[in-house]
DNA sequence: ACTATGACAGACG
DNA sequence: TCGTCTGCCATAG
């Protein structure tokens, strides 16, 4: 994997507020690749960074993860759907622009950006 | 080059 | 609400 990409995705999950989450398309498109490589690089990278804040498109994230994903969602008060298996992101989801723009400070630094 | 495989996403039955 | 299928992009055989 490229360290750049590496780089620009931790980056764009670092930039997702406490009580807040993004979906992987969201990372995607924001760093400029597929959403299946934000999930091989959280895999990989995750424990580096606040991962709970990225689910998929509905909002939740693999069983393993759910447990502990759960403690940290009620830490920061997002609320776990009825079904126990993730959250609302229509709720909790970040405020794209907002998050854009911290992104593009946060790698002003980076080559060629 | 081709195939298979992912913490994915959207369309469809 | 489930499977299934297709599109996606990077890695590994």
């Amino acid at each position: 994997m490229n360290d750049l990409l590496v780089e620009r995705i931790l980056v764009a999950v670092e930039q997702v507020p406490r009580g807040r989450v993004v979906s992987y398309g969201d990372i995607a498109e924001l760093v400029g690749t597929g959403p299946r490589q934000v999930g091989s690089v959280l895999a990989q990278w995750g424990g580096d960074v606040t991962w709970w804040r990225v689910t998929n498109a509905a909002g939740e994230l693999p069983a393993q993860l759910r447990a502990e994903a759960a403690r940290r969602w009620a830490a920061e008060g997002i609320e776990v759907k009825p079904n126990g298996r993730g959250c609302r992101i229509a709720a909790y989801r970040v405020d794209l622009p907002a998050w854009a723009t911290a992104y593009e400070q946060a790698t002003r630094h980076l080559p060629s950006g």
